[in-house]
This record gives structure tokens, C-alpha cells and sequence, in this order.
DNA sequence: GGCAATTAGATTGCACACAAAGTATTTATT
DNA sequence: AATAAATACTTTGTGTGCAATCTAATTGCC
């Protein structure tokens, strides 16, 4: 039998399975990191932004979506949340008056030591070894990507300018 | 070496560096079905209760929630949507008027010929072989499972009643 | 220098996703 | 039968996520 088999012999299709596999997956891992995150007055993607802030200081916006693979419609009112809270500070570039750039506050900075126990737990909650947890990752980032260059084939073309 | 190895060695701890892949696939997955799924005017999520619908007509939106691991606070105005645009009609339960039962119209019916088609076009934009698409769908469905199990035994004990 | 194109964020609008609280109906208990 | 408890859905409020559009600043090009 051939590699790319009918397409209806699942309950759903495999592939719209994959996919709702992957996404119900998502929605519980943050009904796992919600009671955790909590306690820090995170949501899951803000904590994604405090994880890069920790790695680097002082960071523009632009930095910040790359690396999670998020927009600025999505980044600035949650980056205006975390700076009410008093995480962070919103700052404009004196070189670059475009950029905004993100700074961690002393409390923003304190955090991080209330986070570290945080994928000990997360990783136990997954129940997999830690060689299995890793090549699931390495599985899906490579996905990820896969699915990355086939959107951006499907995108339409930049508008040639003539 | 053993298996737990130390949890500080990655960039990021592996436990949150599989959860965010999963997250970032889950929405690049999104961005894949976005542009296929505008063509038959429907959402991700609304994609999957016609799947559902298409599977077995005429179903309690309890039903619907357990399938999709979604609560009625999300349902309700989603369903509400897909009865606007005619594709499916919410109607009470005559043996039991807490019940709404949701049922396909020809309109939404009709749809999943226009549908068909759609599982082989993800197939091929996450360029996997057929076994390995359901090897990655059974690790993360027993991922999911396992971290149902994991937030439920830590969601606060339901009142024991004396 | 002057103007077009580009870049970085902000804003608006729409659709999830879920917690918490509310309403209506049904079942269980006494 | 009356009342309590459970069930099924609805409503409200908060926080994403993204498309589309907008503003302001910078860079390119002549």
C-alpha cells in the first residue's frame, strides 16, 4: 500500500486530525499553566514574553513577535498589560523613534525567581521522559515551519511593482 | 546519565519549550486552514462542529463540547454565528427543553462536498508521510489526555458535601 | 534637500476561549 | 407535592490572535 493512503477511512480525515491534536493539546497545556500562572498574575503568552525578557533585556517589540511568532495587534495591549502590572517599561529608542523598546522593572525581574519551578512541573504534568519530550518538540517545530513555508506559498504574491 | 536531566541546560526549559511548540504549531496550523476555510466562510473551530454535524446530525451542544474539549460559553455564540449564515438551526429539545439540538440545514449539508477536499491540502502542507502524521496525532492525543488528567487532579476538590 | 517607500507600532473590528454568575428545566429527596 | 440539587445552556467580562488600516519616523533615491 502506497504512502499517501485515502484520505476517509479515519472518523476524520488525519491530517484534520493532526491538526485538532495539536490544537485541543494547546488549550490543555494552558488549562495545566493557568492555575501555576496564576499566582504570578500571568496569562500564558505574557509569560512567553516575560521567558524572553529574562533572556535578554531591553528588547524592541519587533524582537519580541519573531521570536513568538506573534504581531504587534497582539503585542502591544499585551505588553501595555504587563507594564500596568508593573512588570515592565515601554520606552521609545532615542536612536530609533520607531521602535519601542521593552525593559524589565525590578519586579519584572524578581519574578523570574518565582518561575523557576515552573517547567519542573509542567514537564511532570506531561508525563514523558525527558528524550521523548524533546523529540516531540523537535517534531513539531519542524511542522511548524513546514506549515510556515506553505502559507507563505499560499500567500498572494507581494504585488510585483512593475 | 539518567532521564530527568537537568531542567536549565536549553535556552528554555524543554517542559516550556514543548508547550510553546505546540502553541506556535497550533497557530500556524491556523494560518494554513485561514485562507481554505475563508472560502467556505467559516472559522477553525466553526470547521469543526460541521465536522461533527457531518458525522451525526441533530446533537445536544453538551455533545459537541465533549468532542471538541470546548465549554458552552464558547459554543454558544460560535452556533449562533453558523445559524446566521444558515448552516445549521438550534432548536430545544421537545423531551427536554434544556437541551438545544443542533442540526444541519441543506445549506450546511451541502458544504461538505465544498469541504472534501480540504484534509489532502493539509496533508501535503505539513509534508509528512501518512504513518508518521499518525504517529505525531496518537503522541499528542496520549499528551492531551495525560494533561487532562493532570489539571483535573490539580483543580480544587469539588466541595465534598458532609 | 525633497519625496516616495519602508519600517515599527498603534488602533479597530471580529472571533475565539474560559471563568463566573445567571436562568430555565429536570431529577432527586423527603 | 414541595423543595433541593443537578443539568444545559446563556450572559458578561477579560485576554488573546489576526486582518486591515493608520500614524509617525526613517531610509532610499533622485
Amino acid at each position: 500500500m502506497p504512502k499517501s493512503a485515502p484520505a476517509f477511512d479515519a472518523p476524520l480525515p488525519l491530517a484534520d486530525n493532526l491538526c485538532f491534536a495539536v490544537y485541543s493539546t494547546a488549550l490543555a497545556f494552558n488549562a495545566v499553566y493557568k492555575p501555576i500562572l496564576d499566582r504570578l498574575h500571568l496569562t500564558y503568552p505574557q509569560y512567553l514574553v516575560m521567558l524572553v525578557l529574562w533572556q535578554q533585556d531591553d528588547v524592541p517589540v519587533k524582537d519580541i513577535g519573531r521570536l513568538l511568532h506573534l504581531d504587534s495587534g497582539t503585542l502591544t495591549p499585551l505588553l501595555k498589560r504587563l507594564e500596568a502590572i508593573g512588570y515592565l517599561a515601554r520606552r521609545r529608542h532615542a536612536a530609533d523613534e520607531r521602535q519601542l523598546r521593552i525593559t524589565l522593572t525590578d519586579a519584572g525581574r524578581a519574578l523570574a525567581d518565582q518561575a523557576r519551578s515552573i517547567p519542573q512541573g509542567i514537564g511532570a504534568a506531561c508525563g514523558l521522559g525527558w528524550d521523548e519530550l524533546g523529540k516531540l518538540r523537535d517534531q513539531l517545530t519542524q511542522l511548524r515551519e513546514q506549515l510556515d513555508r506553505a502559507a507563505e506559498a499560499s500567500r498572494p504574491a507581494p504585488a510585483a511593482v512593475r
